[in-house]
DNA sequence: TAATTTGCCTAAGCCCCTTAGGCAAACGTA
DNA sequence: TACGTTTGCCTAAGGGGCTTAGGCAAATTA
């Protein structure tokens, strides 16, 4: 028999290219059908509804984005894996801001455990374990990670570092640099 | 002659409670329309179209914050003057989330330009006066707090950090004091 | 008081999301 | 090869949201 799931697979991936292309919030069931040339109506053979065609493109975003985070880390250690993993992310985002703003949906807490999500931190805590942090420092320190390399590409992506100097690549290195020199020197808890 | 701008001002208003209860996304023409128990079409003459309504929520957001963020610094200095804007951020998207989220709306050039803003930046820059930031570096550093701050507050807000110990509270004041000890010691440009 | 403006209304068009039910082609199996 | 099943798409239709056009009564100003 022909193998279900194929084509819904095929429909979320169109659904990420569309994204890329004309972004993720407008991603919706009647834009896709149009950029796959069938009615709006056959796509719910496929996908349950828009938030599930959303989620959808969300979890594929997340599997791709921890795919070339765990890529860029390999082999790496200290500020040379910090700079790679989040070029990751932020080269990512340029390649595929659809995609990239897909990961940040808000999945409801079921799904996002079961995404590309947990791996994502598992990740970031491999990469700190280059850096000597007490223990009970380290979750502080994910967390840090993440804002900024979220924070930053989003900042970035509306343009806010576009209209003054120096350029957001600059800052970009200068602030990997902190973060290296931060990690390097994690002041002890004062409480 | 019965003054215009009062009615579109409280329309407005009234859409900012209205993204605190449901949220910013969810805020319609419609749903506004419900909420002030009138029709949808009167809401037009008030505002021009949905994007219009959301553009305006979220210039009242951003003046709104950068109020409080001023008021929280206003005769403070160093880590003191840290924790008090960042918690100003944070506090308001708590308190106020579909507002903090209206705040993070993308506005076209012109009108982020006229908007309360750059105001913040300059607040992030007087907040770094405190700290003995070489020239060049000072926009690298207001750029990376804007980049936690947000970041920080968008991730909560999400519920990233509250599945797993410690408490986010406890990262966030680890985190002020790390980046209060960052500033202090900013590592000099490799370049 | 008279003219003007405001704020709301109904009507209507267009588009989107979603469900229901149908049909032809493709596929696996005998 | 021939049959039955599954798949993938279709049309039809309901419900709702956004938006424009045009009208009317109350409030405001002069």
């Amino acid at each position: 028999m022909a193998r279900a799931g194929l084509a819904a697979e095929r429909v979320v991936r169109a659904g990420a290219e569309l994204a890329d292309e004309i972004g993720f919030e407008q991603v919706t069931p009647s834009e896709l059908a149009r950029k796959l040339g069938i009615r709006t109506a056959s796509l719910y053979s496929h996908v349950k509804n828009a938030h599930d065609l959303k989620t959808r493109i969300a979890l594929l975003a997340l599997e791709e984005l921890a795919d070339q985070a765990a890529a860029a880390i390999a082999g790496r250690a200290g500020r040379d894996a910090l700079g790679a993993f989040a070029n990751a992310y932020r080269d990512y985002a340029f390649h595929h801001p659809g995609r990239f703003a897909a990961a940040r949906f808000r999945l409801d807490t079921a799904t996002a455990a079961a995404s590309a999500g947990p791996r994502h931190s598992r990740m970031t805590r491999a990469l700190l374990r280059g850096y000597d942090l007490p223990e009970l420092q380290e979750t502080h320190a994910v967390r840090l990670l993440g804002s900024v390399f979220n924070g930053y590409v989003e900042l970035e992506m509306a343009g806010s570092f576009s209209h003054s100097a120096p350029s957001s690549e600059e800052s970009w290195t200068e602030i990997l640099d902190a973060l290296d020199s931060l990690l390097r020197n994690w002041p002890a808890s004062s409480s």
